[in-house]
Formats: structure tokens, sequence, C-alpha cells
DNA sequence: TTCAATTTGTTCGTATGTATC
DNA sequence: GGATACATACGAACAAATTGA
């Protein structure tokens, strides 16, 4: 019932201090005196004390006194809370724009942003998650590494989750996790842009995919959705697919396709970096876009502008507003204390561009 | 000088904790077992234990007994020291490639990054340093927002000094501050653009540069230090300044200083922002460049090769070797305990492009 | 459910050592 | 050097919580 004599002396030495009866930087009275004044014995002062320089309030300097600290002030406000971001890259194509919008929205409530990219590495991807777990961050954003594969780090997802870290999936989350995604409607991206093509009269329609990832499977889902509804068929050679490790192949794969016997008309590209690449290929080989060749990508990135008179028709990404959407589910996850939020699915759009073109015959 | 007795009775039990003869979640010995087994005082024990305790080592539980905690097991491996960046953009022009190096330098070493931004507001940068200092950082890499004003943060500076965190600067520091600074020789890069200039026979030269932070006044200060070398002057009109906040203006000034009596040949831009948006003013007005103006820019990014069919003649910056230089030696100066490290001044190197050509007359 | 043994929690008293001013 | 203040150490007693018989 009756609180113990330490803990009562505790908390009113505490409150002077917060009180700043005794300020900051001062000395506090003596144990003795503190002994005569609360007629207990010395340890029972010893014992609060020792307490309030273990919370952080006072410091003891033998032969000089007790002091108090200015330490609790810092603990004290260290409410700000810490969001993990694991991306794939941080600093290439579209990852920058995404990453301004999540720092934008967490700075904005004074939330500071912890970051670390796995460049599709699982390895890294281990080592960037023990170290935002040891840095105890009160929430998590990560984009998957190689989505579409058997994760091998998946235990520590189950940490995340036990620890009742809120966690949320960027572009794509491993099939195994249950967790909310702040993505595009990558099955619609894909078919979009094939329906596009097959607006333009195209009937025979090649697509560049990867494969380590979830996007690409969805991306390529959507191809193949819209063929199916349009009573088109494809060819093997029409599906180009690569991953991390074989983007150097890519180029041979995109000769043969071309050059082969059913050389496909058009082609729906994984992402703008392909698109780019595939359209470097084409013009060294001789052919034009969209001359001979019609292109039409995705994600709208600043690569869509770079090459020479030719503007990339491609789906947009939302880039910046991906990431603020993240960090406000995040935030809202955190402060309603409800450890996981909702998703966000982000309906896809094509921004037409002149490397596509209608087929006459 | 021998050490008290419940101090070697502490490291003994921590060892025995260490050494798992004391097995995590089993019960150590009883107080009074241990007063036995060491011959003293009760007191004595429960000094030792309740250090213990403090560390996380020992948890006690009234009645039950005195266990062994895992909490030291994270309190241990939580090493990972945090570095804290601060830059003015994040996602922007150079800034990606900047933090990629410091990114890939830090990961590498096991290290995280804290990143947040200022948008060249000094008010952003007060939330950002407060930020920072409430998350402990271990060590802060801090480009300066508006470098050649007074700053109104300089009081955190001061405490991040005062507490021991290692403190690096990049591309500028705030005069008052005497910390050491990574950055690219400003003075010398103005003043080979400069150089570049003259040694293609132009004799008036006007320059576009910022006037809020250092590198704007170091660019400058190349631009005249070159002029002065070669005996020649400049008129008012050649130099345009502009801040963050008036960037709207520029265009305006550009056109007047095109349009006036004395216009210059050529321009010393202080980067490729600049540059870009002058060659955009001066073909909207039906200029050509370099046919009718020379411009020659610093930073070497991508935006030099974003405009059609010209190539910006633009001095290089590291970019994310600066970053890696910056993170290393961070790491440096925090393993060294050191808590200043080197300064690191890259000399800069003119790219030639084809933004600037010879006069003939 | 109760009770007794065990274990930690609180509090007193006393003495001596050591650092600071 | 001397006074003051914290550090270490001993001893003793009763209270409160836990555990298991």
């Amino acid at each position: 019932m009756s609180q113990p004599k330490y803990m009562m002396i505790k908390t009113e030495i505490k409150q002077r201090i917060l009180d700043k009866v005794y300020p900051i930087g001062s000395r506090v009275p003596s144990e003795s005196k503190f002994q005569e004044d609360y007629s207990v014995s010395r340890h029972t002062i010893r014992l609060a004390i020792s307490e309030l320089v273990n919370e952080g309030y006072l410091q003891k300097r033998q032969g000089a006194g007790t002091f108090v600290s200015d330490d609790f002030l810092n603990g004290q406000t260290s409410i700000t809370k810490t969001i993990g971001v694991i991306t794939t890259y941080v600093s290439d194509y579209i990852f920058p724009s995404i990453i301004r919008g999540i720092e934008s929205e967490l700075s904005q409530k004074q939330y500071s942003l912890m970051l670390s990219s796995t460049h599709n590495n699982v390895k890294k991807e281990k080592i960037s998650l023990e170290t935002m777990l040891q840095q105890n961050v009160d929430g998590l954003i990560i984009e998957p590494t190689k989505s579409s594969y058997l994760n091998p780090n998946l235990n520590y997802y189950l940490q995340i989750l036990q620890r009742k870290v809120p966690l949320l999936m960027l572009h794509a989350k491993y099939e195994e996790l249950d967790v909310p995604v702040v993505a595009m409607d990558d099955v619609q991206a894909g078919k979009i842009a094939t329906d596009y093509l097959i607006g333009l009269k195209h009937k025979n329609i090649g697509i560049i995919t990867k494969t380590d990832d979830q996007q690409g499977k969805q991306r390529l889902k959507g191809y193949i959705n819209s063929l199916n509804e349009n009573n088109l068929s494809f060819e093997n050679e029409y599906i180009i697919s690569y991953d991390t490790e074989s983007m150097d192949l890519i180029s041979g794969k995109i000769v043969h396709s071309v050059k082969g016997d059913k050389a496909p008309t058009a082609f729906v590209c994984y992402n703008d970096q392909v698109a780019a690449l595939l359209i470097q290929e084409l013009l060294s080989l001789g052919k034009k876009v969209p001359e001979d060749f019609s292109v039409v990508s995705i994600d709208n990135s600043y690569l869509s502008t770079t090459i020479p008179s030719i503007r990339l028709t491609s789906v947009n990404h939302p880039k910046e507003e991906m990431g603020k959407v993240a960090a406000r589910l995040m935030i809202e996850a955190i402060e309603n204390n409800s450890f996981d939020s909702q998703s966000f699915i982000f309906q896809p759009e094509l921004i037409i561009g002149n490397s596509a073109k209608k087929l006459t015959e």
C-alpha cells in the first residue's frame, strides 16, 4: 500500500529537479543533510539518489557532491520516432523520388529516417535488417529484395512482426508474409501497356520482363491477360526474361528475338531502363523506333526523355507520391498503435509519347 | 588501488554469465548463497547484483530469485554506429550520387545512415539537428544550409562539438566553425572554368552565381582571380546573382544581361542547373549555343547531357566519390576516437563538351 | 486452500576509506 | 591540512512476494 520511504524521497527530489528548485548544474544537499531533513538512515537516501542517478537526473562526484544533470532533458524529449527504410537501390532510377517522398513526409511530422539499400542482394538485405532491428526503429518500410524467390531472411521479418514493429512493404511483398503493401497495380500496368499496343493494331507483341521480383511477374501476367482478352497468342521467343545478375545477357536475347523468323513488331518493357537498352540495341541494329518497332514501357521515369527525339510511351509510376503515401500510412499506424496499416494500390495510367506507332497493313 | 570487493564479485558473476555457466533464463544463486561463497555482507552482494541488473545482465524477481536476462545480448551487439547525414536536398541533382557514396561506404562497414534534408532552409536545418541530437548519432556529416549567411543554429553545432560527436562538413563550412570539410576547391573550379573561356579568346565573360552559399562566393572569387590574372575587366551587369528564394527572377536577369549594350559573349555558371536554365532562355531568345554564346558550367551532372545536341562543358564534381571520402573520414574519426577528421579538398577538372566555342575576330 | 520456506525488498545502525575543495 | 562529501563495507531486522508441499 504505502510507498517505501526511499521511493517517496526519490519522487520528491525528482519533482524539485523538474520544478527547478534544484536547477540544472546546481548541487543538491548532501546525503547527511537529506538524512536530517527526512529523518531516515543514510542508506535510504543513497537508494533514492542512486536511482535518480541511474535515470539521468543526478550525477555524483565523490568529494564534491551530487549535481543535477541535464541528461534527462535529452532522454525525455527523445520521443522522436525513427522509421527504417530498406530499398533495393537508393540513388538510381526512380528511387530518389520515392525516398524524397518518404523523407518529406517524415520530416514534416518530425520523424527521422534511417536508410539502407540492398542492391537486390539478400545478403545485404540481411545486414540491413539486422542493423535496423538493433537500432530499434519504430517502423519499417521495406522494398523486398528478389521478391519472387523464397526469402532467406524471413526469420527477421518474423521477429519484426513479433516485436510489433509496424511493417509496410513497397512495390511488392513476400508471398509468405501477410503484410500491408503500397504499390502500383502491376498486373494492370502490364495490361494497359499491352492493350495500348493492341489498340495500335499490333498482333505480335514481345515483352522484356524481370523474373526476380513480383513486379516482373505481375506485369507479365497483365501482358498475358491482355493478349488473352484479345484472342492473341504469343511465341515463346516473345518473352525475354532477365534478373539482376543476368542483365548483361539481355542485349543478346534482344538481337535473337528481333532477328528471328517471327520477330514481334512491338515490345512491352518491364521498365524504362530496359526500354532504353532495347531502343539502343534496336538503333545499333539499324532499326528505327517507332517506325520498325514500337516500344511501350513502365515507370515514366526521367529515362523516358533521354533518348534523342524519342519520348517513351510509359505507364506512370507515382514515385514521390508513393513515398508520401507509404510514409503517411506508417505514421498513421504508429500514432494509432495499430501495428499494421492499410494497403494502398495505385491505379496505373499510360503516358503517351512517340515510341509506339499504329500498324498499317 | 585494489578494486572494491563488490566490483570483483560483479565482474566474476558477469564472466559466468558470458561463459554461460549461468545460462540465459536460469536462476543465479541467492543473495545469501553468494554471501557465504564470498564471505562478504549481503549488502556487498546486492551492490554487485544491482549494477548487473542495471546493465541488463540480470533481472530480479522478489520472492522468486535473480535470473539471467537476455537484454545484454541486444545491448551488446548494438555496437552498430549511426551516422547522421543532413544535406540541403536528398533526391535532386547530384545529391543522390553523393548519398549513394556515403551509403555504400557506411553499409560496408556496418554503420547505419540517418538521413535528413533542409531544402536550404535554416528552420528545417534546426529541426534536423534537433532530431539527430536526440537520436544520439555517433557522427554527423552535414552540408551547410545557406553557408554564406550567419547561421542561427550555431548553438546546436556548439552542442555537437561539446558532446564530442565527430562532425564533418560537406561542400562548405560555416565560417564561424573550425571543423573539417570535404569539398571541391571551388575557387579553383571557378578559375579553370573562366580560364578555359579566356583561352577561347573570350574577353567579355559573365557569371551566374549563387549568393547564399560559400560555393557560390568561392566560384565567383575564382572567376575574378582568373580575369585579374589575364588583365581583363568585367561590367557590373556581367555578374548575375541569385539565391534559393529568388531563382524565379534569374530569367529576367539573363534577358537583361544578354540584351544589354555590353552583353558578354560567354557565361560561367554556378552549376548545371542554372546553365540549363540559361541555355533554355538563350534558345527561346533565338540565340544559339555555342555559336552566339559560350557556356561553361560546374558539377558535370546528368543535366550536362539533357539538352538536345549540347554537351555542357562543365567542371567535374566528384559526387559519389565525395560521399565515399566523407564516409571514410567519418568512420576513421570514430574508430580512432579522434573526434575530428582530416579535411579533404578535391581538385577540380574541366570536362570539355561542345557548349563553348573559340571566338574568331 | 493454506502454510511454511525461500528469496528479494526496505530500513535501520555503524565504521572506515578516499576524493574534493 | 582539515572539513566535507561520497564510496565501500559490515551487521541486523522485518516486510513482501513467490514457490511448492
